[in-house]
DNA sequence: ACCTGAACACCGTTCAAGT
DNA sequence: ACCTGAACACCGTTCAAGT
């Protein structure tokens, strides 16, 4: 969200001209660049979650020294940043499509945005504490565009934006958290039926066990729809 | 949620045994405890966040040196389970209220779990990812049963009990990282207006600066609510 | 039983220096 | 313009030792 802003900008952006392309040799690394830094960054993200991202390490993956990194990038917050907005990536819908299930649209571009951030586990708990980056916008600028078609008056544009962000930002975060600790998950409701007395109408739900998360999902968000949605005679 | 088990239990659990109260000097602080260690740790995640917890710190603040804690604790992973627990306490319902108004009673335990994470700006975004400790399972306990009499029929209660959950988690994580971040929002909504010919439709609802954040926590959870619970003729 | 300081491993980052 | 190693500050935790 709004979040801090990492304000933190590497020095790249006061280089404009290109440096001279030297050609690759077989077998040798190419050139740091941002792109290889960022891309490294969300390799080593995805298998090691945020807290296996390191600098020094980021640098080994790219054969680079470990301060060679601070040349491209002001510091680790702006490497997580980018590599966060490069995970949320948009390619817009082909202008060709003119449906007019605005409905249908919102929903296939909310569960887009939830898939996007669960090939990435460690993304949707960084979100909501960051400055927004430009593929998030996207997403919520091409949303907002299709509510309004829809029929969501600009008054209720704001409420309906923030709801649909609440709950998919929620969803995701738990989602994707289970999903990091699927072992433990057994364990979680076994101690919960260890103390059923405790707790017996969750314990017999088996809470923790039989989750259809993409149903669930989808029927929360239909909910939301349906209350947020004018419904289109 | 789920999450990790922080299996770590601190030796305490071995000692039973109370030891002999020492008289309290005037001037002179209280012995270590667990529940000093505990409230002083929120006090320091409150007055400075998830960043600014740091052991050595905590130890300060209790006039302690820095190894002290470790007897009473495992490690910095166990005093963030019990703060966050802590925080999460729940008075339950005086039992003489015999309300038949289940979905008031819903909303009003929903809106005070999200009141108490919002007294504590740094518990909302702790929780998805740890175990689930006890103050927590009997708030989802009660809701459960609350849900239940409501006439949410047992096969439908997980999915109840998620679709709040994801939508409650999100909305809390998402208005305490505005809450920690004020100053920057303006910023947020000037780089916005900078941008606005990429983002015309969010630029003009102002969606970062007009934001009633109790009332559209409130209508998302009605229209969830709507979905959830069958109308009580 | 309870507390402590010295010491270690680790990590982000600064700096002065290389090419 | 681009990369590097040495060094610093900081932090969680181990350990052997105190009372």
């Amino acid at each position: 969200m709004a979040g801090k802003q990492s304000g933190a900008q590497s020095k790249r952006a006061q280089r404009t001209e290109a440096a001279p392309q030297s050609v690759q040799e077989p077998g040798s690394e190419p050139p740091l660049s941002l792109e290889r830094i960022v891309a490294t960054a969300v390799e080593l993200l995805d298998a090691e979650g945020i807290g296996g991202l390191k600098m020094r390490r980021l640098a080994d993956r790219l054969s680079a020294g470990a301060m060679s990194l601070y040349w491209h990038v002001a510091n680790k917050e702006e490497v997580i940043d980018l590599a966060l907005n490069a995970v949320l990536e948009y390619r817009g819908l082909p202008q060709t499509v003119k449906s007019e299930d605005w409905r249908g649209e919102a929903v296939h571009m909310l569960e887009g945005w939830r898939a996007s951030m669960l090939r990435h586990p460690w993304s949707a708990s960084l979100l909501p504490q960051r400055a927004l980056g430009p593929n998030i916008l996207s997403r919520l600028e091409l949303l907002s565009k299709t509510l309004s078609r829809a029929g969501v008056a600009d008054a209720d544009l704001n409420v309906a934006i923030w709801t649909l962000w609440n709950y998919v930002i929620g969803a995701t975060i738990t989602r994707a958290s289970f999903d990091l600790t699927e072992e433990d998950r057994a364990a979680g409701q076994e101690r919960l039926t260890r103390l059923s007395e405790h707790y017996p109408t969750i314990e017999r739900s088996r809470l923790l066990l039989d989750s259809d998360w993409d149903g669930v999902f989808r029927k929360g968000l239909d909910f939301l729809l349906d209350g947020l949605v004018p419904t289109s005679g």
